[in-house]
DNA sequence: AATAGTTTTGCAAATGTTTTCATAAATTTG
DNA sequence: CAAATTTATGAAAACATTTGCAAAACTATT
């Protein structure tokens, strides 16, 4: 705080400050073990002195490591990104990462935009949610030789390694065990799927595997409604209200799920003997709610927690190659909110 | 694509390419107009054709902008603070920033080590969250000489520009509130408060207002339970079992208030019948469940576009000053969670 | 006390840009 | 059509570091 006369301190204030050369400071940081100890308390209270913060910037032309990793998502607002981001980030930085975050709404566009803004700051990494993105996107990482990891959702066939839940599993979980109770008159609630492939997936599994099994979901029960538990709560009194009752839902996540089981209890309707309620998420709550939520669990934290652990090995290691996808396996949590349809 | 021979392109492969100086390279992007149309032209080939991507590390150690901004949560695992968070890096994004994200979880020391960690990076600003910071983290601030915002609560008198909601004011909401209902006897249930100010601020005032209308909170309705929906349901359900019941229970947020409500279903009460349960921060989906919640909104969408509005101006136009604090004005919102005591 | 061997430090070049200043090219003017 | 402007480009210095190499300062050995 003294030394406060002039701008901000380079490395050079400090190594007159500390009476040496400058690549005797750049040493003090880098390989502190060549200095005597002495020059080193010299350099060390100079420092404090002076108050010299390194630049990461003037490090990274010289082809260090800038330290971040570019973590590309939908939107935050989604508490299970917020939840992968959260594990994710923790992870990294306990190797000394820093993350730079953005998200770009579901619009490829902007996706590409702002992973050229990550690569213009020089990131070591990019993370990406989900497995399908703009083929500029994939080619943009093709010419760098940064390793990349495609978050939250796993396939075998990845055009970068996948580290999530494979989805096609999670819909034929959750649509075989709403068969296996019995069901025939089946609704379904997913968002819309524009930009997003995960609730794509999992509807046309879903629909797929009910189909299978002679099970065909009228237009009428086919839902879109935006992730949103008002929008649900909704939507689900307005299907509930219906003469022609469904005795199952099927909702394409958690926050559907939840704002379907409060549009059942504002219709009336007792969760599971009237209707049968599910989603797929496992969100923070879903164990808690009344009735609580039968729903297919996708592991958030390990999911970041692996994706963290990859990606910074793949950075700190780079002959390793680019890493291998892994299959965070989806499960099935049977709760409360299904059971056997009513007999008629 | 089809130069991909050498290393990464840089601005002087991409001169050569052109056959133009790199000086006029770096003017086709920083003063294209200042270029003839024919070689803006040449250039603009010449990178496409090396795959040239501008290095911000370069461009920062001439004191140029970094286009980073640093924000430090306590963690993204409350979904309001992901929410604000959101908002935030949407405003700053259209400004042409990106975010640093880091999150110290409570930890004092930590927040300091990444406020560290930001200023290597030579973000252009900090957005911390909350007010109270140890005294290090304030020091370092002052001596360099970045914006910076504390988002979330605000207080006339902050340590710096502070844009959020006063959590006097809204202790006092929700105490009043029950008051006014004519209960007397009230229970409070509150997160730990350490490292967390926004809590502890909260609690202290609702005590204060109580006691002020000669309530009296007894030890045993003084419940301290983590963030955590199941945690707060266990809770709440004990407390519910007791002979001698509180007639209403404050919740220090709408998590810990979801819970309660759930535990109260789960104990047989009915909401608000036999107990009011209140809560603090309106998150999404506390107007959508049964019975929908008493709460006090915090706007966390206006605080995180008022940040991002502000800081970003601040760094943009620093002659203009480090900008004022703003008072997001919480709302106390009246829905279905809370009503008179029953008549003894 | 001189020599050889180590350890510690400094010099200078390099990194990828931007920018000031000077020069060359193009345009206008008389 | 030459001179005077104006416009477009290039050369070189600057930015804050790191690093290979060489010099200097120590230690150990005789």
């Amino acid at each position: 705080m003294s030394d406060n006369k002039s701008k901000k301190a380079d490395i050079v204030t400090v190594a007159k400050s500390a009476r040496v050369s400058p690549s005797t400071v750049s040493r003090y940081f880098n390989h502190p073990e060549l200095l005597k100890p002495a020059t080193r308390k010299r350099i060390d209270s100079a420092v404090r002195r002076t108050g010299y913060i390194r630049n990461r910037a003037a490090q990274t032309i010289h082809g260090i490591r800038s330290g971040t990793i570019g973590v590309l998502i939908p939107t935050l607002d989604h508490a299970i990104f917020a939840e992968v981001v959260q594990a994710f980030s923790e992870t990294v930085a306990a190797q000394g990462f820093t993350i730079l975050l953005a998200s770009h709404g579901y619009d490829l566009q902007r996706e590409y935009a702002i992973l050229r803004k990550f690569l213009e700051h020089r990131v070591d990494g990019v993370v990406l949610t989900g497995l399908d993105h703009d083929e500029a996107v994939f080619q943009l990482l093709d010419s760098q030789e940064i390793p990349c990891i495609l978050m939250w959702n796993y396939a075998a066939n990845s055009r970068y390694p996948s580290i999530g839940a494979d989805n096609e599993q999670v819909g034929r979980l959750i649509a075989e065990h709403v068969l296996s109770l019995g069901h025939r008159k089946i609704a379904c609630m997913f968002p819309p799927t524009t930009g997003n492939d995960r609730a794509n997936a999992r509807r046309e599994i879903v629909l797929h595997t009910l189909k299978a099994a002679g099970v065909d979901v009228p237009e009428k029960w086919m839902l879109t409604t935006v992730y949103s538990i008002s929008e649900s709560k909704q939507d689900a009194k307005r299907l509930f209200s219906q003469t022609d009752r469904p005795t199952a839902l099927i909702c394409g996540n958690d926050i559907l799920a939840t704002g379907a089981l409060y549009g059942a209890a504002a219709s009336g309707l007792s969760v599971p003997d009237d209707v049968t309620v599910v989603g797929i998420g496992d969100f923070k709550g879903s164990s808690d709610i009344e009735p609580s939520l039968t729903t297919v669990r996708l592991p958030a934290r390990r999911i970041g927690f692996e994706t963290g652990q990859a990606l910074a090995s793949a950075i700190i290691n780079p002959e390793a190659g680019p890493g291998k996808s892994l299959h965070c396996t989806p499960e099935l949590t049977c709760r409360h909110s299904s059971g056997p349809p009513r007999k008629t």
